[in-house]
DNA sequence: AAACATTTAGCACGACCGTTCACAAAGGGG
DNA sequence: CCCCTTTGTGAACGGTCGTGCTAAATGTTT
């Protein structure tokens, strides 16, 4: 997961990881049985991280106005963290396969999709609950915040910047505060 | 630079570059004498594009608010049209390149800054103009519109939905709308 | 202890990589 | 017309890649 959040799921070469575990190449490979079941077991492992860090903390919260906020702060922490190398994982490697077919893509645009729908999802509890103004839209609102917070780390990765966390923080939180009945509630 | 937008500036090989031209590879080589000095000119290249397709016609029309609205605009039909195959061919390398060092991330990073400070300036023109209200600031909304923008090209390109787009747009919109002093002045 | 399944190592393969080198066309200036 | 610089070709290099194949080691079950 490190190698490839830096290099790529094509960087991740089978060479390369046996090299850096000290086992032997066919060691590697014979676990796997090809490259893209590596990859696929990667993305999975990534995965797995990626919920540990940020999606299981913010379900101890509850739901709503309070869950969404958790989703959005403990992913700027689990970007800055640098809990992989390269910045999130997904942010890496679906800008690597984006555009081309094959099981790997599919597979991190499932798990891309399970964030959104997870960030959709508390929007949505928070719009009935009627903590956000019946004016707004959970689908725009669960947008404009995964914007700001992947715009955060890509600019913290490529420039070295952490600034970019406290502007994204803002705009959510003006995102947040913006369309809440009750703005006082969230408190950073 | 489509090659290089989809596989990435690492999957732009040499061989492969000289079977699709129909020349040799040797002759390719000697054009630019290294790997790294192809990956660089093909930066040089699509900065050249991106300049043309988004940047000129935005400084076309009059400086502040609406040529800060142009810049968003021209940038999602630049996203949209795919000039680039794999989508904004800068989302892609920066992505790939943004936690290597070496002259090639430097190039990207350069590309990306050259961006921001364009948009960082529009919005402080627009202020300085007062179309925008006091209160708004510069880099704070050059980095949510730029945020939406490539959350917008990332959707698209990865789940063939279009419609991230409109959130875009829709988003971009409300951002200019609420901090400008005329906000009826912003059409589509 | 014997039989078995699983895991790991070692080696070889064909393919592609970036790079080098020697050499053949080709075109302009003396 | 000859020279010389440019531009391109073709073959070859060492290296890494993913992937098979064969054997040795390891551990589990009877």
């Amino acid at each position: 997961m490190g190698i490839a959040s830096v290099e790529g799921l094509d960087g991740l070469s089978i060479g390369r990881l046996a090299t850096e575990l000290a086992v032997s190449k066919s060691g590697v490979f014979a676990r796997f049985g090809s490259k893209e079941e590596l990859q696929l077991a990667t993305i999975a492992a990534a995965r797995e991280v990626f919920v540990d860090a940020v999606v299981r903390p913010a379900l101890a919260g509850p739901p709503g106005l309070e869950r969404l906020w958790r989703l959005c702060s403990g992913w700027i922490t689990y970007s800055r963290d640098r809990i992989f190398p390269g910045g999130c994982f997904f942010a890496s490697v679906s800008a690597e396969y984006d555009a081309r077919p094959g099981r790997v893509r599919d597979a991190v645009a499932a798990a891309l999709a399970e964030w959104s729908a997870l960030l959709r999802q508390a929007a949505g509890d928070a719009l009935q609950l009627g903590q956000l103004v019946p004016a707004a839209d959970a689908r725009q609102l669960a947008f404009e915040l995964s914007a700001l917070v992947t715009a955060a780390n890509a600019a913290s990765v490529l420039h070295n910047d952490d600034t970019a966390y406290d502007l994204a923080t803002t705009g959510v939180l003006d995102r947040l505060r913006g369309l809440a009945t009750d703005p006082a509630a969230l408190r950073r």
